[in-house]
DNA sequence: TTGAAAGCGCTAACAA
DNA sequence: TTGTTAGCGCTTTCAA
């Protein structure tokens, strides 16, 4: 029994280390981390030597270790109000599969239309030094602004363009023309008064947006107009209620036009419609926004406008690996993504 | 000019620290840590302080050092076949809003029914000693069970019970019995013949362990039945050709029930129906399999076989937060959710 | 209740 | 092309 000051040792948590792929492979423990990174600046046996010994030891690269040591992890931290909208989980699958590719991957939290959830999921995620943050629409606390901004990160916000300046970088579009689009749609098709359904404008700023552009061009064009909104989550359930509602309200139901801020509740319309026996589009014309799956093969098919969902995915991909191979590459870039009309049997 | 070697160093990364903020709350970095981990055990007065000195500098904590000193994050891996399948988009969303309240994230993948690609990101998201790991369905690649046994992690398999014993943990339900419920539905409501219809059975080992709970059950009852099937994707379209294919098959249409692996296969066989003149339920009887947002709401409502979407992803937080908050908490735990018959008017 | 100090496993600057 | 070495910012003993 010695009096020998034992120093106090933490256990080895990792099973295998780096330092044991190098021993292994007769090399030093930076030799395999060059190679891990640039395997081309490694000379040929040393290589393989890695290869294999990685191999034989099942190795796992540490990408803790390796984000403190070079500041910066693989992690895009991406945030969208819920993934349960089809929306958005398209554009989340893309943008997954393409950042996937270059080896980065996703934190993923949902705000629930909350910006100060939104908040939280920002510091959170900036905790750990991501490559990139990918954040829902342009308007947000200041406070998620301001970390965002000295995070000296790039941002990617997306779904969305309009009036305030994005952080970094935007894809998406502009939101009143779709709705614009709708209320031209519906015009051209001879509708003498249109009427925008829609749901949840109070927190969902974007569908907001093209009620107000469905409105205004109404009345640039001089059709009467006007607009029936509900609190609750966009669903067939509401479109239902909404159209219950339309036709409660009495009053001139002449060539009507239906604009919806969301195919689901533009099937909520054509639902209700069938049960009370009124024709679409002869009595009431719909034209929806999403073009969701069922949008093409329902009765009659549904009119809508199709935002681009996967595209702005893999715009924003693009944006992120770009500006991360260069760091020179345009800062404050915005792309508009546009939208498009699809014509079907509803209107 | 010195000839004095200069030490060549690293620049600062983080804009504060911890040291930052135990200077300015004069005490030392481990108090500062200490606090933000069990603000209890520190004095109320070096508390209020380093409070106050957060609050003034702004300090962000880094997850990655933290992850590193303590040899585990605060990430849980979450990996599905796809969000943009709305079973595991409420699944998610309800797990990721549960491990936000005990600060744990969500580094998501998608396998896209791949279990190669699903082997690749539970390799990538070990990379990140995660603090737990959510995997969909009992099978996967060996190399991907060996991985996630060896990890040591706290491993949960949701979305499927079955023959498999669980790496570690499981929640979920038996898809045979859903099929067989929705078989037993059919029959109860006087069906002479039944048919499956479904989609990508290949990949959607789940729907084919449904349908197979659905033909053992009729053959079982003395019901004739047989399985209409097509590798694309479920969606509303392929519905109405599935529904188009069995009308083509001719033979007895008597009294048929149809079972469906998907409400939106479901939803593609009403709208065909319509089309076609056929009467739901006199005709042809249908239950889906998912009660989607529009189940309630179509024409006529459809019945289905409900699967808790949500409750698993709650029941897996629960088990997670579970076992990270006492190490001996109960090992290979199974969870068995159930399902439920929503009985409407198609059927 | 607090502080000193030793790493966690890796990256990157620099030297060889 | 390879190796040496000094941290990255934090947690966690252990001692005071």
């Amino acid at each position: 029994m010695t009096d020998e000051r034992r120093p106090r040792r933490r256990r080895k948590v990792q099973v295998v280390t780096m330092t044991d792929v190098a021993k292994r492979a007769q090399v030093s423990p930076s030799t395999v981390s060059l190679y891990l990174r640039r395997p081309e600046a490694v000379s040929a046996r040393a290589g393989e030597a890695i290869q294999a010994a990685i191999a034989r030891l099942d190795y796992v690269p540490n990408m803790i270790a390796g984000g403190l040591a070079a500041a910066s992890s693989r992690v895009v931290g991406v945030i969208v109000p819920s993934v349960k909208n089809a929306f958005f989980a398209e554009t989340v699958s893309a943008l997954q599969r393409e950042l996937g590719r270059a080896r980065l991957q996703t934190l993923l939290g949902h705000s629930e239309y909350d910006h100060r959830v939104e908040e939280e999921l920002v510091r959170a995620a900036l905790s750990w030094t991501p490559a990139a943050m990918v954040i829902t629409g342009l308007r947000h606390n200041a406070a998620t602004v301001r970390m965002l901004r000295s995070s000296n990160v790039p941002v990617v916000q997306i779904w969305e363009l309009g009036a305030e300046t994005p952080i970094d970088m935007a894809v998406g579009f502009h939101h009143e023309q779709a709705g614009a689009m709708a209320a031209r749609h519906l015009i051209a098709r001879g509708r003498k008064t249109l009427i925008y359904l829609s749901s949840r404008t109070h927190q969902d700023k974007r569908a907001a947006d093209r009620a107000a552009g469905f409105l205004a061009t109404a009345a640039e064009l001089g059709i009467p107009a006007r607009h029936i909104t509900h609190p609750g989550a966009a669903t067939a359930e509401l479109g239902g209620t909404l159209f219950s509602q339309l036709l409660a309200e009495g009053g001139d139901h002449d060539r009507i036009g239906v604009g919806c801020s969301n195919d689901w509740i533009a099937l909520g319309v054509l639902f209700e419609a069938q049960r009370r026996g009124k024709r679409i589009p002869e009595d009431y014309a719909v034209i929806g926004f999403g073009d969701l799956p069922f949008a093409g093969s329902c009765n009659p098919a549904l009119s809508t406008i199709r935002p681009p969902s996967e595209l702005i995915g893999h715009e924003t991909a693009r944006l992120i690996t770009t500006r991360l191979r260069c760091e020179n590459a345009p800062y404050a870039t915005s792309i508009d993504t546009g939208f498009s009309e699809i014509h079907r049997q509803s209107t």
